[in-house]
DNA sequence: TTCTTCACGCTTTTT
DNA sequence: GCGTGAAGAA
């Protein structure tokens, strides 16, 4: 008798298992419908992670499979983690053996270890991420002899993740995206990387999912095994899966149709990465006789907050259309505040936390989400400068820092001593002499005798091929790798890596580096041996970090401020939440409505439907009016998103303080907002249309070097006649004819400008005189 | 081989 | 405005 059948009895003793506590009636039958396709369409904190775990804990509890006959997938290491612990918690040992539950991936890359010849690969393949990716496409470029400053590698590394993201083999490509690429050669250079990773005995993250494809499909029994030990199968965050992951699940739930999937169509925010929406709003399509179980009510937010969400979200055409509903009271309305520019907008988020703070609220409880990275700088400024303790989540991720890579290769090298890329990536990190044009002369021998680069280094040093520095560094480096695979075979790994980082060199040379990060480097180094310890052996470890590219560093609990993108922030929540730089152009993004219009819109919008959603208690958005975007300043718009806000949701309120027109503004809710009136054509006052001066921003403006200033908006603003209105230099102005342009030098009332366009400076009279 | 200088281009991000 | 990356100089 296992342990699950006496846990399984002791359920069964009570009426209503625990793992059933405190589930609506909707959650309650998203767990119990175990028969046939499942659809929960979850809302934003309808409590979806809750039903999910308590479904696999009924599956198990009931006994209607063994764990290992389950499979579960999610998107992240993090999302897996996560769902194991709570079905554990839900029902204790019985959990035990859940082996199918992780990330797409690393389901994939489990199936293909088993099976690996089946698709020309050996068991003990490599995963490489995208920089080996991106560096190995260099090479199939450069061996093509195409110009890789027209056709970058990047680019091409990003058609074949699309590509494969879409399960498309170098045949499949579809001629003109092919062409799109040097030419033609698109699908040629895509067919050229598959061979060399094949050489490599290499996968890159794309390939695990699209070579488990392919073993299903050419491999009928092994299908039918998947088929049939794959009782139940669930998957997380299904808005998300793309073309590949939709092909790899639809070929495993055809056998049962026991598939439970799980999603939000309205937080589907990854389209750029790949994700279908379209196969959430197709799911009941494609697997006949699907129940749709609905999750609306919300426990998380506010009535204000869920409906100023809602309205913001109805805009969207594409939806299965959920109504999330709340018997929470109503709490404040969402606030909508402009201010003048990123650093104003940086004070206010600072001092409404810090009156959060001095109202008895911890740090941790509030969260500002932005659009893009670049946006955290001001807020982190503030925040450093008034001692705020923040924290930024995400941002660069530990294992893809330069540092870590270079160690990685070193063990890399260890564990395998044919791996290329590892060897190529450290041969001379540190300096030894081996330059360029040395391994460039080795990989030519190596690829002609088809052996390895080390193998070819090898026999290259024995001979007189190589002269100088270069052969001596050449022949140090392989003597060391010799002498620490010989270590490796006594030494704990941890101990390994210190001593390889030690005698390669690289510790001295981080400690000889006087740049600021450096130190910092040296840290990530020791947390990366320290990390190291929680794996028995280099080669567990290694497996480990390819597909985990995460590390838990444990430092939960700490009292800060949460900093993070908006897509960082999917699936966590806040009582206070602000949603910064909410401006046409930043969000939503330009750049994505240029590449993909309408599609990309609603994808913003969404964006900020799960911004206000991550909020409890209050969610405050706001808006600049001047904007520094690659150091060039800017005057933008406020976002169309905040006219999308139902206004009995919604409180706007100006900060500024300096420009408040009151009721002659145009619209009432930017009524306090300066520059926007001024936009809007309200005007400030009669003085401002002076003859051949349309508008004079204030210094900075368009293309300035230094933000504009109140003070020097009020000057401009200054009434009719005011010849007198005295220029700073680098103040913007504008002229009827030559448009746009910076004062260099103020004399009495003549000012140096140069005009942007014209590219010449000018001596002008005064502001009031056309020149 | 390595150091220096100029040009470019720049979201979101997981595996 | 800044970091990367490639081409020329030492």
């Amino acid at each position: 008798m296992t342990q699950l059948s006496i846990s399984q009895r002791a359920m069964a003793a009570r009426p209503a298992p625990s793992y059933l506590d405190g589930l609506n009636p909707e959650q309650r039958a998203a767990v119990e419908t175990l028969d046939g396709p499942v659809l929960m369409l979850a809302g934003a904190g309808t409590g979806k992670t809750k039903a999910l775990t308590a479904r696999i804990a009924h599956i198990l509890a009931t006994g209607a499979a063994k764990p290992w006959l389950v499979l579960a997938v999610t998107f992240t290491n993090k999302a897996a983690r996560e769902m194991r612990e709570r079905v554990e918690a839900l029902i204790g040992p019985g959990a035990q053996g859940l082996s199918w539950l992780g990330t797409f991936h690393a389901m994939s890359a489990q199936m293909l270890r088993r099976n690996a010849e089946l698709v020309g690969l050996k068991p003990n393949f490599t995963i490489l991420d995208t920089d080996d990716q991106i560096r190995l496409l260099k090479q199939v470029i450069q061996a093509e002899n195409i110009d890789e400053k027209r056709w970058t590698a990047r680019h091409l590394a990003g058609l074949i993740d699309g590509w494969k993201n879409r399960a498309l083999t170098p045949d499949k490509v579809p001629q003109d995206e092919a062409y799109g690429f040097a030419g033609g050669r698109g699908a040629k250079l895509y067919a050229i990387y598959q061979d060399r990773l094949k050489v490599l005995n290499a996968c890159d993250f794309g390939d695990l999912l699209l070579h488990a494809i392919t073993l299903l499909r050419s491999n009928p029994d092994v299908l039918a095994d998947y088929q049939d030990r794959f009782r139940y199968i669930l998957v997380d965050e299904y808005q998300d899966t793309n073309v590949a992951q939709y092909l790899w699940l639809r070929l495993l739930a055809q056998g049962r149709q026991n598939l439970c999937v799980v999603g939000d169509d309205d937080q589907s925010i990854y389209g750029w990465r790949g994700a279908e929406v379209d196969n959430i709003l197709r799911f009941e399509r494609d697997f006949p006789g699907a129940k749709v179980i609905k999750l609306e009510r919300n426990y998380r937010s506010t009535p204000h907050i869920l409906g100023a969400a809602s309205g913001l979200i109805s805009a969207n055409a594409e939806r299965l259309g959920k109504t999330l509903w709340t018997d929470l009271p109503g709490g404040e309305k969402v606030l909508v505040r402009g201010v003048w520019d990123g650093e104003a907008e940086a004070r206010l988020v600072a001092d409404d936390v810090e009156q959060w703070r001095r109202a008895g609220r911890p740090y941790k409880d509030a969260a500002v989400l932005v659009r893009a990275s670049w946006q955290m700088r001001a807020f982190e400024e503030r925040f450093i400068m008034l001692g705020l303790p923040y924290k930024v989540v995400g941002g660069p991720r530990f294992f893809e820092r330069a540092e870590i890579r270079d160690a990685h290769a070193y063990l890399r090298l260890i564990a395998s001593e044919d791996d290329d890329l590892a060897f190529e990536r450290v041969v001379n990190t540190p300096k030894r002499g081996v330059g360029d044009t040395t391994v460039q002369k080795i990989a030519t021998a190596a690829r002609a005798a088809g052996v390895t680069l080390a193998r070819m280094a090898q026999t290259l040093i024995t001979t007189d091929e190589l002269k100088g520095p270069a052969r001596t560094g050449l022949n140090r480096f392989l003597a060391d790798l010799e002498r620490w695979r010989a270590r490796a075979r006594e030494l704990p790994h941890t101990e390994l890596a210190e001593l390889i980082l030690d005698e390669s060199g690289y510790t001295d040379m981080l400690r000889a580096d006087k740049s600021p990060q450096a130190a910092g480097k040296l840290d990530n180094l020791k947390e990366l041996t320290r990390s190291m310890g929680a794996f028995d052996t280099l080669g567990a470890y290694l497996e480990h970090v390819q597909l985990v590219m995460d590390v838990d560093r444990g430092e939960d609990g700490e009292d800060t401020v949460q900093l993070m993108t908006l897509h960082a922030a999917k699936g966590l929540e806040w009582p206070l939440v602000f949603l910064p730089g909410w401006e046409e152009e930043v969000f939503p993004s330009r750049r994505a409505l240029d590449e993909s219009g309408q599609k990309a819109l609603e994808e913003e919008r969404r964006l900020g439907y799960v911004g206000l959603t991550r909020a409890r208690e209050s969610a405050r958005i706001s808006f600049a009016a001047n904007r520094q975007i690659y150091g060039r300043w800017q005057t933008v718009l406020p976002s169309r998103f905040i006219d999308e806000l139902p206004e009995t949701h919604v409180e706007a309120v100006s900060d500024t303080g300096y420009f408040d027109h009151g009721a002659g503004a145009a619209d009432s809710r930017y009524a306090a907002w300066g520059p926007m009136a001024m936009e809007a054509g309200a005007g400030f006052g009669s003085g401002y249309q002076s003859p051949g001066w349309k508008r004079a921003q204030a210094s900075g403006g368009f293309g300035a070097s230094r933000p504009p200033t109140i003070e020097a908006a009020a000057k401009l603003v200054a009434p009719s006649g005011a010849s007198d209105a005295r220029y700073g230099v680098g103040d913007r102005v504008f002229h009827d004819k030559f448009g746009y342009g910076s004062v260099t030098a103020v004399e009495g009332a003549k000012l140096s400008v140069a005009f942007d366009k014209a590219g010449e400076k000018r001596v002008i009279d005064s502001f009031v005189k056309a020149a």
